[in-house]
DNA sequence: GTTCATATTTTGATTAGTCAAAATAAATCC
DNA sequence: GGATTTATTTTGACTAATCAAAATATGAAC
């Protein structure tokens, strides 16, 4: 029932809103959709009207619990088809960005099921962006970044976060995609460089601000130091 | 580019022109696209000013061959994704259609091209309709229907014309796909009625105008009778 | 407590697509 | 040939979504 429209509007307003009080401003969201502001408070206006959203005016605007599970739903989509786009027909990870930003409004829930069965229930899609699960939860768990973790500690990219194409084609070319292990050699706050080391030995330079972008976790023990493996049961 | 509206038209002149001289009317494409033909007047006259239809005022309209080639890809999108869906995830094929009217409009070229060689680059959609060329070629072979075709003739069906849900699932039930080899035991034009025999022997009664949506062809001989058998090469 | 800068809202206009209903052209029938 | 039926076109109005630019509110700075 809802227009492509509505749900950018629903989905950017979720993404926002993560991490804060839930309070988006029409600026931000106006920026994020690339409107102009009086474009978005119109729209707010009809969403509140909908139900969907809660519009504090002159302060932000907030999802309804009903317009949050339509958000969620749409983001499951868009997260989804980026993950079918890669692991079935081998796409670019730089590319499905886009061809999901439509397909995520033209798919049906019946598809979505059936999607999501194929790929055996995936929880993050190529990008390592989580996808919400069929009731509606998200994950948000809280990473570190190549820009905040301890220099010489090994750690495993989870996540990139941030969607353009130069970006992750760079990402790409340089191995630093959900999975790589590396750690980081040394991180120079005047310069704003940090330097990466990889599995090989090989470094990789890279930008305080693109450093942020990329999330990671300890790195587990490798196998033959793990202390008790668990039995396949 | 071109919107969800403008390739809907353009599939629809498509199909309506397909077997005629190529001039639609008006009325015809309003009801095929459940508009009022005002608005199709109106629409027309935009396509032919944008240079994807000629508009004979009063006559009919008519794809230019920049509109029949936009046409033919969107017919090809609908039918490829109609065969994922179907031989992909699984999903009954009444109710394709409705899917891929939305799809059709989303995916892009590259996504269209990977589905085409995940699929086996197939000739005919999961109800037989034939499937573009990606070089724009359709297949216009006339067949017999189950309406005309002589009674007591080995046939195969190959390919049902109708994208109703409701007939779609009555053939279902009744074993009427394509590949399906059955024969004509009687054809009482007074009743109206036609009574096939499928291979089992059972019979499945049908109206003439259901049978009229049953495309069928000679039934290739079986492979004990054929003659000279094709050596595998 | 004014003044200023900034974000937001309002107002007026535009585009795509649609419908209802009136006007018009064309074909058909006597 | 004139009247009638039918399809098409025109006209006027409406909705969703947008922008440009003017008006307004709010918090910060002086
Ligand atoms: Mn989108
Ligand atoms: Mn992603
Ligand atoms: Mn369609
Ligand atoms: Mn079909």
């Amino acid at each position: 029932m809802a227009s492509s429209t509505v749900e950018n509007y629903l989905k950017h307003i979720l993404l926002l809103s993560e991490g804060t009080d839930g309070l988006v401003s029409m600026g931000a969201l106006a920026s994020s959709l690339a409107v102009v502001p009086g474009t978005v408070t119109t729209m707010v206006k009809a969403l509140a009207d909908g139900g969907l959203v809660a519009h504090r005016p002159r302060q932000g605007v907030q999802l309804t619990s009903e317009g949050r599970h339509l958000a969620l739903t749409v983001l499951r989509k868009h997260r989804l088809v980026e993950t079918f786009l890669v692991n079935v027909l081998k796409m670019d990870w730089a590319a499905v960005h886009d061809e999901a930003e439509q397909l995520e409004h033209a798919i049906s829930d019946d598809v979505l099921d059936r999607l999501d069965a194929l790929l055996g229930h995936p929880t993050a899609d190529p990008h390592g962006d989580p996808i919400p699960s069929r009731h509606g939860k998200l994950s948000s768990q809280v990473y570190a970044t190549l820009a905040t973790c301890a220099a010489g500690r090994p750690v495993r990219i989870v996540r990139v976060t941030e969607q353009s194409k130069e970006f992750l084609q760079f990402a790409e070319q340089n191995g630093l995609q959900p999975g790589t292990s590396l750690s980081v050699a040394d991180r120079n706050l005047t310069a704003g460089l940090v330097t990466l080391r990889k599995a090989a030995g090989r470094t990789v330079p890279l930008s305080l601000a693109a450093a942020g972008k990329i999330l990671v976790e300890p790195e587990k023990q490798s196998a033959r130091f793990r202390p008790k493996p668990e039995p396949c049961s």
